[in-house]
DNA sequence: AAACTAGTCAACCGCTAGTCA
DNA sequence: GTGACTAGCGGTTGACTAGTT
């Protein structure tokens, strides 16, 4: 089969930049007739332009729903995460972010998140920390310099240390469990049983963004360090001493796509993500199915029940986008 | 001030999937 | 089932601009 040339030059069709006047046909054009027929709608609207030229201008410029300026930092989140499950399916990404167009979102993909994900180590196809996959070698490296960057959001300073300096609010839910899980557990687990329950699998359904540091300090810790970084939807990163591991996970849930939930101080574990109970629900299925985890847990718990104050969630219900704002301002 | 370089982004190109006759 | 056609997608290009030498 032989397929016709949507673009005929030879037919002296115009190539190149838009003019206001092609602009104006073509919006009074689409205006009048509605979206649809753009092989026909160039001789119709009087255009000398390809069909397909037309569909694009109208649907990366002259649609009236068009978002346009710099994008915001809870939509640079939205890429990110929408990103590591996607990968580069800009139109599915786009569907994500209302008024922006995969164009767009490709074209600042490339130019700045990428770029920028590369600076603080992390791999912009994988999502996972180009250094953790040196890990073994980390010992090597000056105390100062193991730090292990936290990606995500628009700017490569917009902080943790914010959040960590914000004030403290308590936590009671699955989060405020979680962290004390992560804080004290985290410490003893082995890594792999860990990494299997962390990644053991569940059902998808949105993409969240989420950073977990950890620190642990004690030499001997190290062995039972584990980091929970989910490949594709949510990504969260661990160091223990500065040695960075990752592995994937099946946390889901939109409201986590707000990086908001916790940093405790450097000394300590923490999400700094608000989990929801669906989330909470789903690790807890994976860990029940788990007897060797159970176990640990169950020492876990029994410690626990006598210091579950130590180590609480900065932030944990914190919903209204304005209060996000001011988090990071 | 001119030349050069790097960054940005609008537009194009090639391809695929879906639909219809 | 086949071919023609349309719409849409993702990668790439190239014009333009800003910054640097």
């Amino acid at each position: 089969m032989v397929r016709t040339p949507c673009c005929k030059a030879e037919l002296g069709l115009k190539k190149g930049a838009w003019t206001p006047e092609e602009d104006q046909k073509l919006v009074s054009y689409v205006n009048r007739h509605g979206e649809g027929g753009w092989r026909t709608l160039p001789e119709k609207a009087g255009l000398k332009r390809c069909g397909k030229s037309c569909r694009l201008r109208w649907a990366n410029y002259l649609r009236p729903d068009i978002k346009r300026g710099e994008f915001t930092e809870d939509e640079e989140r939205s890429i990110i995460s929408l990103h590591s499950l996607h990968g580069n399916k800009w139109a599915a990404i786009a569907r994500g972010l209302p008024g922006r167009t995969d164009n767009e979102i490709k074209n600042h993909w490339n130019t700045h998140i990428k770029k920028r994900l590369i600076k603080k180590g992390v791999d912009p196809v994988t999502h996972k920390s180009l250094i953790s996959d040196k890990s073994e070698n980390l010992q090597e490296i000056p105390e100062k310099q193991k730090v292990i960057p936290t990606i995500i959001t628009s700017d490569v300073d917009l902080d943790i240390e914010k959040v960590k300096n914000s004030n403290k609010k308590s936590g009671s839910s699955s989060a405020g469990f979680l962290n004390r899980v992560a804080n004290r557990f985290g410490k003893r687990i082995n890594q792999s049983v860990l990494s299997d329950i962390i990644g053991s699998g569940g059902p998808l359904t949105t993409t969240t963004t989420t950073t977990t540091s950890v620190t642990v300090n004690s030499e001997s810790d190290k062995s039972s360090s584990s980091s929970f970084t989910p490949a594709s939807d949510l990504l969260c990163q661990m160091t223990v001493n500065g040695n960075a591991t990752s592995s994937p996970s099946t946390f889901s849930d939109a409201s986590v796509n707000d990086s908001l939930m916790y940093c405790g101080n450097e000394d300590n574990l923490g999400f700094t993500n608000f989990l929801n109970d669906e989330d909470f629900m789903m690790l807890e299925e994976s860990c029940v199915d788990n007897t060797e985890f159970m176990k640990e847990l169950s020492r876990f718990l029994e410690e626990d029940v006598n210091d579950n104050d130590e180590m609480m969630p900065v932030y944990e219900h914190q919903d209204n986008i304005n209060e996000i704002d001011n988090y990071f301002a």
